[in-house]
DNA sequence: GCAGTTTCCAACTAAGTAGTTGTAATTGTT
DNA sequence: AACAATTACAACTACTTAGTTGGAAACTGC
Protein backbone atom coordinates (compact mmCIF):
# COMPACT_ATOMS: atom_id res chain seq x y z
CA UNK A 1 0.00 0.00 0.00
CA UNK A 2 0.99 3.26 -1.17
CA UNK A 3 1.30 6.13 1.78
CA UNK A 4 -0.74 9.35 1.00
CA UNK A 5 0.54 11.56 3.92
CA UNK A 6 -1.68 14.53 2.65
CA UNK A 7 -4.74 11.68 2.30
CA UNK A 8 -3.74 10.90 6.19
CA UNK A 9 -3.48 14.74 6.95
CA UNK A 10 -6.99 15.41 5.88
CA UNK A 11 -8.29 12.74 7.58
CA UNK A 12 -6.96 14.42 10.73
CA UNK A 13 -7.77 17.73 9.90
CA UNK A 14 -11.67 16.58 9.13
CA UNK A 15 -12.31 14.45 12.44
CA UNK A 16 -10.79 17.18 14.28
CA UNK A 17 -12.92 19.51 12.64
CA UNK A 18 -15.70 17.58 13.74
CA UNK A 19 -14.78 16.55 17.03
CA UNK A 20 -13.34 20.41 18.07
CA UNK A 21 -16.67 22.02 16.22
CA UNK A 22 -18.75 19.64 18.86
CA UNK A 23 -17.22 19.68 21.78
CA UNK A 24 -14.51 22.55 21.66
CA UNK A 25 -11.38 22.59 22.68
CA UNK A 26 -11.74 21.01 26.53
CA UNK A 27 -14.04 18.75 25.51
CA UNK A 28 -12.39 17.11 22.38
CA UNK A 29 -10.65 14.03 22.45
CA UNK A 30 -7.80 13.12 20.56
CA UNK A 31 -8.22 9.97 20.73
CA UNK A 32 -11.74 9.84 19.27
CA UNK A 33 -10.20 12.16 16.39
CA UNK A 34 -8.11 9.67 15.62
CA UNK A 35 -10.35 6.91 15.53
CA UNK A 36 -13.23 9.02 13.34
CA UNK A 37 -10.21 9.86 10.72
CA UNK A 38 -9.55 5.68 11.07
CA UNK A 39 -5.58 7.14 12.04
CA UNK A 40 -3.29 6.37 14.79
CA UNK A 41 -3.05 9.03 17.16
CA UNK A 42 0.43 9.47 16.86
CA UNK A 43 -0.24 10.79 13.20
CA UNK A 44 -0.87 13.85 15.38
CA UNK A 45 1.74 14.41 16.87
CA UNK A 46 4.16 14.24 13.98
CA UNK A 47 2.02 16.28 11.94
CA UNK A 48 0.02 18.91 14.05
CA UNK A 49 2.23 18.78 17.00
CA UNK A 50 -0.18 18.78 19.42
CA UNK A 51 -4.20 19.36 20.61
CA UNK A 52 -3.85 22.97 20.64
CA UNK A 53 -2.05 23.43 17.22
CA UNK A 54 -4.56 20.96 16.13
CA UNK A 55 -7.21 23.13 16.92
CA UNK A 56 -5.24 26.16 15.55
CA UNK A 57 -5.23 24.36 12.02
CA UNK A 58 -8.86 23.33 12.11
CA UNK A 59 -9.72 27.39 13.08
CA UNK A 60 -7.25 28.88 10.46
CA UNK A 61 -8.81 26.43 7.85
CA UNK A 62 -12.31 26.58 8.69
CA UNK A 63 -12.59 30.11 9.28
CA UNK A 64 -10.30 31.18 6.70
CA UNK A 65 -12.31 29.89 3.82
CA UNK A 66 -15.54 30.58 4.83
CA UNK A 67 -14.67 34.72 4.12
CA UNK A 68 -14.49 33.46 0.56
CA UNK A 69 -17.61 30.79 0.36
CA UNK A 70 -20.12 33.71 0.97
CA UNK A 71 -19.36 37.07 -1.13
CA UNK A 72 -20.72 40.25 -0.75
CA UNK A 73 -22.25 41.11 -3.95
CA UNK A 74 -23.69 44.23 -5.60
CA UNK A 75 -24.24 47.37 -3.95
CA UNK A 76 -26.19 49.56 -1.89
CA UNK A 77 -27.82 48.47 1.72
CA UNK A 78 -29.65 45.45 -0.45
CA UNK A 79 -26.32 43.97 -0.81
CA UNK A 80 -25.37 43.86 3.10
CA UNK A 81 -29.29 42.43 3.53
CA UNK A 82 -28.71 39.72 1.12
CA UNK A 83 -25.08 38.84 2.23
CA UNK A 84 -26.33 38.42 5.58
CA UNK A 85 -29.28 36.17 4.52
CA UNK A 86 -26.77 34.32 2.51
CA UNK A 87 -24.87 34.02 5.81
CA UNK A 88 -27.53 32.97 7.38
CA UNK A 89 -28.21 30.11 5.34
CA UNK A 90 -24.85 29.10 4.89
CA UNK A 91 -24.49 28.63 9.42
CA UNK A 92 -27.88 27.20 9.11
CA UNK A 93 -26.95 24.35 6.83
CA UNK A 94 -23.73 24.21 8.71
CA UNK A 95 -22.70 25.78 11.62
CA UNK A 96 -19.10 24.57 11.92
CA UNK A 97 -17.98 27.95 11.10
CA UNK A 98 -20.44 29.88 14.40
CA UNK A 99 -19.52 27.09 16.34
CA UNK A 100 -15.71 27.25 16.14
CA UNK A 101 -15.68 30.92 16.23
CA UNK A 102 -17.56 30.94 19.93
CA UNK A 103 -15.35 27.94 21.14
CA UNK A 104 -12.58 29.68 19.88
CA UNK A 105 -13.84 33.30 21.98
CA UNK A 106 -14.60 31.55 24.66
CA UNK A 107 -11.68 29.43 24.93
CA UNK A 108 -9.05 31.48 24.03
CA UNK A 109 -10.30 34.72 24.51
CA UNK A 110 -8.36 37.44 22.55
CA UNK A 111 -5.42 35.25 22.06
CA UNK A 112 -6.47 34.62 18.13
CA UNK A 113 -4.16 32.07 15.87
CA UNK A 114 -3.69 32.91 12.08
CA UNK A 115 -3.73 36.34 12.40
CA UNK A 116 -1.97 37.92 8.90
CA UNK A 117 -4.66 35.74 6.85
CA UNK A 118 -7.67 36.48 9.23
CA UNK A 119 -6.95 40.31 9.24
CA UNK A 120 -6.32 40.17 5.81
CA UNK A 121 -9.92 38.06 4.89
CA UNK A 122 -11.68 40.87 7.08
CA UNK A 123 -10.02 43.97 5.54
CA UNK A 124 -11.03 42.37 2.27
CA UNK A 125 -15.11 42.23 3.72
CA UNK A 126 -14.66 45.89 4.87
CA UNK A 127 -13.66 46.47 1.54
CA UNK A 128 -16.32 44.93 0.00
CA UNK A 129 -18.89 46.64 2.40
CA UNK A 130 -17.06 50.27 1.64
CA UNK A 131 -17.89 49.54 -2.14
CA UNK A 132 -21.30 48.30 -1.82
CA UNK A 133 -22.10 51.31 0.95
CA UNK A 134 -20.05 54.15 -0.89
CA UNK A 135 -18.66 56.73 1.45
CA UNK A 136 -18.80 55.06 4.46
CA UNK A 137 -16.36 54.94 6.76
CA UNK A 138 -13.96 52.05 7.45
CA UNK A 139 -15.14 51.32 11.07
CA UNK A 140 -18.73 51.81 10.19
CA UNK A 141 -18.23 49.40 8.03
CA UNK A 142 -16.39 46.76 10.80
CA UNK A 143 -19.48 48.04 12.65
CA UNK A 144 -22.08 46.33 10.20
CA UNK A 145 -19.55 43.49 9.91
CA UNK A 146 -19.69 42.11 13.40
CA UNK A 147 -23.58 43.29 13.13
CA UNK A 148 -24.26 40.47 10.83
CA UNK A 149 -21.45 37.94 12.28
CA UNK A 150 -23.22 38.44 15.39
CA UNK A 151 -26.70 38.00 14.27
CA UNK A 152 -25.94 34.97 11.77
CA UNK A 153 -23.60 33.48 14.09
CA UNK A 154 -25.43 33.51 17.15
CA UNK A 155 -28.61 32.13 16.15
CA UNK A 156 -26.57 28.23 15.05
CA UNK A 157 -24.86 28.40 18.98
CA UNK A 158 -27.66 29.65 20.93
CA UNK A 159 -30.56 27.00 19.46
CA UNK A 160 -32.87 27.30 22.33
CA UNK A 161 -33.34 31.01 22.13
CA UNK A 162 -35.94 30.72 19.18
CA UNK A 163 -37.64 28.49 21.54
CA UNK A 164 -37.57 30.02 24.86
CA UNK A 165 -38.22 33.63 23.18
CA UNK A 166 -40.52 33.33 20.57
CA UNK A 167 -42.18 30.16 21.31
CA UNK A 168 -40.51 28.27 17.98
CA UNK A 169 -43.11 27.42 16.13
CA UNK A 170 -42.71 25.57 12.66
CA UNK A 171 -41.61 28.63 10.37
CA UNK A 172 -39.02 29.63 12.99
CA UNK A 173 -35.88 29.80 10.91
CA UNK A 174 -37.69 31.48 8.54
CA UNK A 175 -39.06 34.55 10.20
CA UNK A 176 -35.15 34.78 12.50
CA UNK A 177 -33.79 34.90 8.85
CA UNK A 178 -36.03 37.27 8.11
CA UNK A 179 -35.34 39.42 10.80
CA UNK A 180 -31.34 39.21 10.10
CA UNK A 181 -32.36 40.60 7.01
CA UNK A 182 -34.25 42.87 7.80
CA UNK A 183 -32.83 44.72 10.72
CA UNK A 184 -28.97 44.68 8.51
CA UNK A 185 -31.24 46.38 5.45
CA UNK A 186 -31.80 49.24 8.29
CA UNK A 187 -28.64 49.81 9.37
CA UNK A 188 -26.96 49.64 6.19
CA UNK A 189 -29.53 52.48 5.14
CA UNK A 190 -28.72 54.30 7.77
CA UNK A 191 -25.17 53.99 7.44
CA UNK A 192 -25.35 54.88 3.58
CA UNK A 193 -27.46 58.08 4.06
CA UNK A 194 -25.67 59.10 6.76
CA UNK A 195 -22.75 58.79 4.51
CA UNK A 196 -24.44 61.11 1.77
CA UNK A 197 -26.01 63.59 4.11
CA UNK A 198 -22.71 63.84 6.86
CA UNK A 199 -24.44 66.81 8.66
CA UNK A 200 -26.98 65.57 10.28
CA UNK A 201 -24.54 63.91 13.15
CA UNK A 202 -21.43 66.18 12.61
CA UNK B 1 -17.10 26.11 65.07
CA UNK B 2 -20.05 26.50 63.59
CA UNK B 3 -21.37 24.78 60.27
CA UNK B 4 -22.90 27.28 57.97
CA UNK B 5 -24.41 25.03 55.47
CA UNK B 6 -26.31 27.80 53.51
CA UNK B 7 -22.71 29.94 53.27
CA UNK B 8 -20.75 26.74 52.19
CA UNK B 9 -23.15 26.42 49.69
CA UNK B 10 -23.01 29.77 48.26
CA UNK B 11 -19.31 29.75 48.18
CA UNK B 12 -19.22 26.62 46.18
CA UNK B 13 -21.92 28.29 43.90
CA UNK B 14 -19.41 31.69 43.12
CA UNK B 15 -16.24 29.43 42.80
CA UNK B 16 -18.27 27.29 40.53
CA UNK B 17 -20.14 30.45 38.41
CA UNK B 18 -16.61 31.62 37.97
CA UNK B 19 -14.83 28.60 37.03
CA UNK B 20 -17.58 27.68 34.31
CA UNK B 21 -17.98 31.12 33.17
CA UNK B 22 -14.08 30.58 32.60
CA UNK B 23 -13.63 27.37 31.29
CA UNK B 24 -16.89 25.92 30.35
CA UNK B 25 -18.54 22.86 31.69
CA UNK B 26 -16.04 20.33 30.23
CA UNK B 27 -12.77 22.80 30.77
CA UNK B 28 -13.84 23.20 34.60
CA UNK B 29 -12.19 21.21 37.08
CA UNK B 30 -13.91 20.60 40.12
CA UNK B 31 -10.80 20.28 42.13
CA UNK B 32 -10.65 23.74 40.86
CA UNK B 33 -13.73 24.96 41.80
CA UNK B 34 -13.62 23.61 45.82
CA UNK B 35 -10.15 24.97 46.18
CA UNK B 36 -11.53 28.53 45.41
CA UNK B 37 -14.07 28.20 47.30
CA UNK B 38 -11.70 26.95 50.23
CA UNK B 39 -14.44 23.73 50.51
CA UNK B 40 -13.56 20.42 50.38
CA UNK B 41 -14.96 19.12 46.93
CA UNK B 42 -17.10 16.46 48.21
CA UNK B 43 -19.27 18.95 49.55
CA UNK B 44 -20.15 19.66 45.97
CA UNK B 45 -21.22 15.69 45.47
CA UNK B 46 -23.60 16.40 48.55
CA UNK B 47 -25.05 19.90 48.13
CA UNK B 48 -25.45 19.44 43.82
CA UNK B 49 -24.97 16.05 42.78
CA UNK B 50 -22.58 16.05 40.80
CA UNK B 51 -20.56 18.34 38.15
CA UNK B 52 -23.42 18.49 35.12
CA UNK B 53 -26.09 19.43 37.82
CA UNK B 54 -23.20 21.97 39.50
CA UNK B 55 -23.29 23.39 36.05
CA UNK B 56 -27.38 23.34 35.83
CA UNK B 57 -27.35 25.19 39.07
CA UNK B 58 -25.01 27.99 37.81
CA UNK B 59 -26.86 28.36 34.31
CA UNK B 60 -30.08 28.77 36.42
CA UNK B 61 -28.82 31.18 39.07
CA UNK B 62 -27.05 33.23 36.99
CA UNK B 63 -29.17 33.92 34.18
CA UNK B 64 -32.55 33.97 35.64
CA UNK B 65 -31.22 36.84 37.67
CA UNK B 66 -30.05 38.57 35.13
CA UNK B 67 -33.47 38.84 33.60
CA UNK B 68 -34.32 40.96 36.42
CA UNK B 69 -30.79 42.93 36.75
CA UNK B 70 -31.67 44.59 33.48
CA UNK B 71 -35.29 45.33 32.96
CA UNK B 72 -37.13 47.02 30.39
CA UNK B 73 -38.27 50.46 31.04
CA UNK B 74 -40.11 53.37 28.97
CA UNK B 75 -42.13 53.37 25.64
CA UNK B 76 -41.37 53.21 22.19
CA UNK B 77 -37.98 52.34 20.21
CA UNK B 78 -36.25 54.46 22.42
CA UNK B 79 -37.15 52.32 25.43
CA UNK B 80 -35.48 49.40 23.32
CA UNK B 81 -32.25 51.09 22.18
CA UNK B 82 -32.01 51.86 25.62
CA UNK B 83 -32.66 48.36 27.21
CA UNK B 84 -29.96 47.43 24.87
CA UNK B 85 -27.40 49.65 25.63
CA UNK B 86 -28.11 49.17 29.61
CA UNK B 87 -27.48 45.17 28.41
CA UNK B 88 -24.42 46.19 26.56
CA UNK B 89 -23.07 47.79 29.36
CA UNK B 90 -23.91 45.32 31.72
CA UNK B 91 -21.79 42.55 30.08
CA UNK B 92 -19.27 44.93 29.22
CA UNK B 93 -18.85 45.27 32.96
CA UNK B 94 -19.72 41.77 33.98
CA UNK B 95 -19.50 38.42 30.92
CA UNK B 96 -20.89 35.96 33.32
CA UNK B 97 -24.13 35.55 31.39
CA UNK B 98 -23.05 36.35 27.89
CA UNK B 99 -20.13 33.63 28.80
CA UNK B 100 -22.28 30.96 30.49
CA UNK B 101 -25.13 31.62 27.54
CA UNK B 102 -22.83 30.57 24.81
CA UNK B 103 -21.09 27.87 26.89
CA UNK B 104 -24.62 26.52 27.34
CA UNK B 105 -25.39 26.98 23.84
CA UNK B 106 -22.40 25.02 22.82
CA UNK B 107 -22.06 22.48 25.17
CA UNK B 108 -26.00 21.87 25.69
CA UNK B 109 -27.62 22.74 22.63
CA UNK B 110 -31.58 22.82 22.80
CA UNK B 111 -31.09 20.61 26.09
CA UNK B 112 -31.73 23.45 27.95
CA UNK B 113 -32.17 23.26 32.05
CA UNK B 114 -34.48 25.31 34.81
CA UNK B 115 -36.80 25.64 31.66
CA UNK B 116 -39.89 26.79 34.02
CA UNK B 117 -38.33 30.06 35.47
CA UNK B 118 -36.18 30.59 32.32
CA UNK B 119 -39.30 30.70 29.75
CA UNK B 120 -41.51 33.01 32.72
CA UNK B 121 -38.81 35.16 32.67
CA UNK B 122 -38.63 35.29 28.43
CA UNK B 123 -42.38 35.89 28.48
CA UNK B 124 -41.94 38.71 30.56
CA UNK B 125 -39.25 40.12 28.81
CA UNK B 126 -41.36 39.48 25.50
CA UNK B 127 -44.16 40.94 27.15
CA UNK B 128 -42.20 44.02 28.54
CA UNK B 129 -41.24 44.97 25.01
CA UNK B 130 -45.19 44.53 23.61
CA UNK B 131 -45.90 46.99 26.39
CA UNK B 132 -43.04 49.14 24.94
CA UNK B 133 -43.86 49.06 21.28
CA UNK B 134 -47.99 48.54 21.18
CA UNK B 135 -49.19 46.64 18.44
CA UNK B 136 -46.43 44.66 17.21
CA UNK B 137 -46.65 41.09 17.30
CA UNK B 138 -45.68 38.25 20.01
CA UNK B 139 -43.60 37.05 17.50
CA UNK B 140 -41.61 40.12 16.16
CA UNK B 141 -41.31 41.31 20.16
CA UNK B 142 -39.11 37.70 20.67
CA UNK B 143 -36.83 38.12 17.42
CA UNK B 144 -36.64 41.71 18.17
CA UNK B 145 -35.53 40.56 21.83
CA UNK B 146 -33.26 37.48 20.35
CA UNK B 147 -31.37 40.66 18.15
CA UNK B 148 -30.79 42.38 20.88
CA UNK B 149 -29.02 39.34 22.83
CA UNK B 150 -27.13 38.42 19.88
CA UNK B 151 -25.65 41.68 19.48
CA UNK B 152 -25.27 42.55 23.32
CA UNK B 153 -23.89 38.91 24.43
CA UNK B 154 -21.77 38.36 21.38
CA UNK B 155 -19.45 41.21 22.04
CA UNK B 156 -18.13 40.43 25.07
CA UNK B 157 -17.75 36.33 23.60
CA UNK B 158 -16.21 37.47 20.80
CA UNK B 159 -13.13 39.97 22.37
CA UNK B 160 -10.91 39.52 18.98
CA UNK B 161 -13.64 40.56 16.43
CA UNK B 162 -13.64 43.66 17.02
CA UNK B 163 -9.85 44.27 16.47
CA UNK B 164 -10.29 41.92 13.17
CA UNK B 165 -13.21 44.00 11.76
CA UNK B 166 -12.49 47.57 13.23
CA UNK B 167 -9.03 47.82 13.92
CA UNK B 168 -9.71 48.25 17.43
CA UNK B 169 -8.76 51.81 18.22
CA UNK B 170 -9.23 53.34 21.83
CA UNK B 171 -12.83 53.77 21.89
CA UNK B 172 -13.91 50.79 20.59
CA UNK B 173 -16.31 49.71 22.77
CA UNK B 174 -18.30 53.24 22.96
CA UNK B 175 -17.98 53.20 18.97
CA UNK B 176 -19.72 49.37 18.88
CA UNK B 177 -22.31 50.33 21.87
CA UNK B 178 -23.20 52.92 19.82
CA UNK B 179 -23.81 50.68 16.33
CA UNK B 180 -25.50 48.19 18.71
CA UNK B 181 -28.26 51.42 20.10
CA UNK B 182 -28.50 52.73 16.87
CA UNK B 183 -29.55 49.25 14.93
CA UNK B 184 -31.87 48.24 17.59
CA UNK B 185 -33.35 51.06 17.66
CA UNK B 186 -33.87 51.09 13.78
CA UNK B 187 -35.22 47.40 14.35
CA UNK B 188 -37.91 48.60 16.60
CA UNK B 189 -38.92 52.08 15.15
CA UNK B 190 -39.35 49.71 11.36
CA UNK B 191 -41.54 46.97 14.07
CA UNK B 192 -43.49 49.87 15.66
CA UNK B 193 -44.03 51.74 12.46
CA UNK B 194 -45.53 48.22 10.74
CA UNK B 195 -47.93 47.78 13.61
CA UNK B 196 -49.48 51.11 13.53
CA UNK B 197 -49.67 50.45 9.40
CA UNK B 198 -50.09 46.65 9.30
CA UNK B 199 -50.89 46.99 5.77
CA UNK B 200 -47.39 47.52 4.04
CA UNK B 201 -46.23 44.21 4.12
CA UNK B 202 -49.59 41.91 4.40
C1' DG C 1 -23.10 14.55 79.17
C1' DC C 2 -24.59 11.31 75.95
C1' DA C 3 -26.75 9.01 71.61
C1' DG C 4 -27.81 10.24 66.98
C1' DT C 5 -27.27 13.11 63.19
C1' DT C 6 -24.98 16.36 60.19
C1' DT C 7 -20.92 18.81 58.35
C1' DC C 8 -16.62 18.25 56.98
C1' DC C 9 -12.19 16.53 55.03
C1' DA C 10 -7.93 13.64 53.84
C1' DA C 11 -7.09 9.87 51.38
C1' DC C 12 -8.52 6.77 48.03
C1' DT C 13 -10.28 4.58 43.55
C1' DA C 14 -11.22 3.68 38.89
C1' DA C 15 -11.26 5.49 34.60
C1' DG C 16 -9.61 8.48 31.37
C1' DT C 17 -6.12 11.77 29.24
C1' DA C 18 -2.37 13.83 26.31
C1' DG C 19 1.63 12.62 24.73
C1' DT C 20 5.79 8.96 23.75
C1' DT C 21 8.33 4.95 22.33
C1' DG C 22 9.84 0.80 20.04
C1' DT C 23 9.29 -1.47 16.00
C1' DA C 24 7.60 -3.08 11.60
C1' DA C 25 6.24 -1.99 6.88
C1' DT C 26 6.90 1.00 2.87
C1' DT C 27 9.43 4.03 -0.15
C1' DG C 28 13.07 6.30 -2.83
C1' DT C 29 18.07 6.18 -3.84
C1' DT C 30 22.15 4.23 -5.19
C1' DA D 1 19.65 -5.58 -3.52
C1' DA D 2 21.22 -2.71 0.28
C1' DC D 3 20.62 1.62 2.57
C1' DA D 4 18.47 5.49 4.92
C1' DA D 5 14.36 7.96 5.57
C1' DT D 6 9.53 8.06 6.09
C1' DT D 7 4.90 6.37 7.43
C1' DA D 8 2.44 3.86 10.39
C1' DC D 9 0.72 1.58 14.63
C1' DA D 10 0.22 -1.04 19.10
C1' DA D 11 1.58 -0.64 23.51
C1' DC D 12 3.09 2.20 27.00
C1' DT D 13 3.79 6.13 30.51
C1' DA D 14 2.97 9.74 33.58
C1' DC D 15 -0.56 12.37 35.00
C1' DT D 16 -5.17 14.18 35.70
C1' DT D 17 -9.96 13.58 36.49
C1' DA D 18 -14.74 12.86 38.51
C1' DG D 19 -16.54 10.64 42.00
C1' DT D 20 -16.27 7.73 46.79
C1' DT D 21 -15.20 6.30 51.43
C1' DG D 22 -14.17 6.05 56.32
C1' DG D 23 -13.78 8.50 60.11
C1' DA D 24 -13.23 12.83 62.93
C1' DA D 25 -15.31 17.10 64.67
C1' DA D 26 -19.36 19.74 65.68
C1' DC D 27 -24.12 20.23 66.43
C1' DT D 28 -29.04 18.68 68.28
C1' DG D 29 -32.26 16.98 71.43
C1' DC D 30 -32.63 14.73 75.59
Amino acid sequence: MAWDTERTKGLLLEAATSEFCARGLAGARIDRIAAEAGVNKERIYQYFGNKNALFDAVIVAALSTLMDEVPIEGNGPEAMADYAGRLFDHHQTDATAPRLLFWEGLERGTDVVGLPKRMANCASKVNSTIAALPGISREDAGDLLITIVSLCDAAPVLPALDGLMAGGGPDRAERRRAAVVRTVYLAAAALAAEAKAPAATA
